[in-house]
DNA sequence: TTGGCATATTCCTGTCAAGGCATATCATGC
DNA sequence: GCATGATATGCCTTGACAGGAATATGCCAA
């Protein structure tokens, strides 16, 4: 599964967000989740296949953490559309939220 | 439907592709992509939905164009990711700076 | 108003992926 | 080895969505 597919799944998107703390073990992303737990482990199994975690056996615990990788690759392809929303930002002056 | 499952299909982030360089038509769409008409539609619909294309009439046809509001909320969501890898090319496996 | 071109919509079908539940695997401590 | 805790996997059902073909809508010209 491609990363923009695998990022699809706001559940995902969710797991990401919480390992920009630092690696963790499975189960204290189904505690902090509240999901069931085979759902988490299904879901950070399409994460692993898409390259966004990478995963570390540490005695009976999985410690999965982020791997940037493929969010840089995604950050790439956005760049030849940044001109469109500087051009926005020059032309319509400034309504875009730059707060957020 | 939300950006992220918009972008998820191909077809869709090829036809963001071809508006990069401006507003077409539909039919233009069709062609470059080589795909039946209806489908190209769907599509187009979905990404109308997402906001990320715009439409403006013009007799009989379509004139699609980018919009990149979507795109720069893509980038937004990306921000606090980029940390990371910058520090992988600082120092592998360091990620105890929590900057966010 | 009729015909033709451009585009959208509808219906149908197949596929793929998510959720839920039960169970299997694996490592550890006793 | 056995029980236990941590995590993964398998099966099943369901729903969402893509693809294809046919058709509908809308606009224009003659």
């Amino acid at each position: 599964m491609d990363s923009f597919t695998a990022l699809a799944e706001p559940i995902r998107r969710d797991i990401l967000a919480l390992l920009r703390q630092g690696e963790q073990p499975a189960g204290a992303l189904v505690d902090a989740l509240a999901a069931p737990q085979p759902s988490v482990s299904k879901h950070l199994k399409v994460l692993r296949a898409a390259g966004l975690v990478r995963v570390r056996i540490d005695g009976p615990r999985r410690l999965y953490s982020l791997d940037p990788t493929p969010l840089a690759a995604l950050d790439d392809w956005l760049r030849p559309y940044r001109a469109f929303w500087a051009d926005k930002l020059d032309a319509l002056g400034d309504h875009l939220n730059r707060s957020d």
